[in-house]
DNA sequence: ATCATAGGATTAAACGTTTAACTAAGTGAT
DNA sequence: ATCACTTAGTTAAACGTTTAATCCTATGAT
């Protein structure tokens, strides 16, 4: 490997002027500039991101912990704040929790082990108990798509209330009275805030909500399969004519059961889903949901670390990023 | 922060004490030991990975370069070498090259500054000419998915050569004759290998394989709409009957050119892909396709490197792994 | 001729570890 | 009592940077 000591050897000068041409810190006169560069170029020279970060003490590097990075959701988060972290010459390490607070928490301490300038964070628990780390040793961090209660933090949601609320108006503004939900697990912010925005705009329209409306899902398909013929089989006076899914699998788990008893979509019942995964233009009929900004997300997250970064005194900033309606043939 | 010296301290005893306590390198007395782990677990002392790696010269930190993190398939590659890695306690930088040899390059030398212990790759050119600098540095890494010509490296492929022989068989089997291919770029290995089975299928029944059947397309949905509909049009006596197209999407392209004009699957033409991506499984009607073992790729990737990192005399390893046949309703 | 100053270089001390080399004390064997 | 060894600890030199402190030397101003 070569190193600063080198490049110095080559050039005939101190390895402190090397790196005073390197980093631009101080002014050099121009022969010996000259001479640097040459060295540089003709040694190969790179260099060594370890021992600067250990001398700055600032290490260029950010973690992020996703439940599961191969989830096309949180995928898409990671890739967009893995543009804005190139864009700034950090590189980030990438790690999964499996929605497991240990293995979280494993990850947390690698992470500060690994002296990271800022953690991005879709946590796993509602509990911040393992969070307190962070503050305590002062790294920065954001965290993204949930809210952690009782956490004064960077954080930057989607308009999870407002994405429930546009869902369910549409649904009413179709005609439809008796409309379902199907939540997700209720310990997730991000889910519960859908089902806010649900009960409000029933509320809103002044229809008095009927408990056997609301189905409790865990986000995955099976769930919403179950709901549905929950709600198929209520006596036809309360039966829902439309169903709102806190996301998209759940709607196309409810669309399998909604086939099965031989009822058409949106003839018979009407269907939203949340997401906006690929999927959902793809499956017959195309679903009417509710996108997310997944890779502004990611950005987003970005640009709040590296602030928060700059200046660690600032007050924590809440980014609630807007969702919109996705009009398909489902509904 | 707290420092080795810290904890030193607070023991009463020298900092190489707590670091051979710490990493047990070498025998200490047992009430020395336990002074040690006292002052760790007071002070909450964490090794800093950075210094660490400086004077180990290993960081214990991988690289992933791949053209596009979101992309499923990637990003199930992504998954399986980020959970090899935490097994062995080593973390993940995850990058993005979006195909571009430049920007491959740019994080090929970020990497290189940041000292990783290994890269593994999912090349964006056929060309290996910016490889050579790992090479040159002698750092390990390994290819993954694709092969770069003239490069004796690590690798780990799907065996597309296989995969495209089966999808062609089992159209050939279920009595199609006049089968139909749409490429990827040819200078992916990944997708060459795919037509050569093909190819190879077809020989091998001996049929004389008419070239208007190759259609060459980009892998995107939009170039298997073009095919078919450039095979649709063809005179009767040599219209396809069947068509095998070398990614998921671009069956799916086809599938719309194919229902566009009234035709249906598989009854009029029948359509196997490549990829088994999740949407394969729900469009209408479900795709037959070849799943590649995205995940076992990643961790395969991580087990070559790891043994690279090793051994780094040991000559190169190529490990082809068995693609499986997904038969669905399309065929 | 002297002095202050500025420009442009160097020296050396950090950063937090690991680890080779050394030291001191204890243990038997002779 | 001496010697050779072992055991358990310490000292100090790295690892490759950054950066404060210093040191020259040339340049004008006086």
């Amino acid at each position: 490997m070569t190193t600063l000591r080198d490049v110095a050897r080559r050039a005939g000068v101190s390895i402190a002027t090397v790196s005073y041409v390197l980093n631009g810190t101080r002014p050099v006169s121009p022969e010996v500039e000259a001479r640097v560069w040459e060295a540089v170029a003709a040694l190969q020279y790179r260099p060594n991101r370890v021992a600067r970060g250990l001398r700055r003490k600032r290490t260029h590097v950010l973690g992020l912990i996703v439940p599961d990075s191969a989830n096309p959701f949180f995928a898409e988060i990671a890739r967009g704040l893995e543009d804005l972290s190139f864009a700034h010459d950090y590189s980030l390490i990438l790690c999964n929790s499996d929605g497991d607070p240990a293995k979280e928490q494993r990850y947390l301490g690698v992470l500060i082990e690994q002296q990271v300038d800022g953690i991005a964070l879709v946590s796993a628990g509602a509990a911040p108990a393992h969070l307190a780390i962070l503050q305590q040793r002062g790294i920065p961090f954001v965290v993204v798509d949930r809210e952690i209660s009782g956490l004064a933090a960077d954080c930057v949601l989607a308009d999870n209330f407002q994405g429930g609320y546009l869902a369910t108006w549409h649904l009413l503004e179709r005609g439809h009275r008796r409309i379902a939900c199907i939540t997700g697990p209720p310990d997730l912010t991000s889910s519960a805030d859908r089902v806010r925005g649900y009960r409000h705009a029933m509320a809103e329209a002044g229809i008095e909500l009927l408990e056997e409306w609301v189905y409790r899902g865990d986000f995955r398909a099976e769930s919403g399969y179950h709901a549905a013929r929950f709600f198929l089989q209520l006596p036809p006076s309360i039966r829902p004519t439309a169903i709102f899914a806190c996301n998209d699998l759940m709607a196309i788990g409810a669309m399998r059961a909604i086939g099965e008893v031989g009822l058409s979509i949106p003839h018979d019942i009407s269907l939203v889903g949340f997401d906006d995964i690929i999927l959902a233009a793809y499956v017959i009929p195309p679903l009417t949901t509710v996108a997310q900004p997944t890779y502004e997300m990611g950005r987003m997250a970005g640009e709040l670390l590296l602030s928060r970064i700059q200046d660690r005194t600032r007050p924590p900033a809440r980014h609630l990023l807007p969702v919109r309606l996705i009009v398909r043939r489902s509904t």
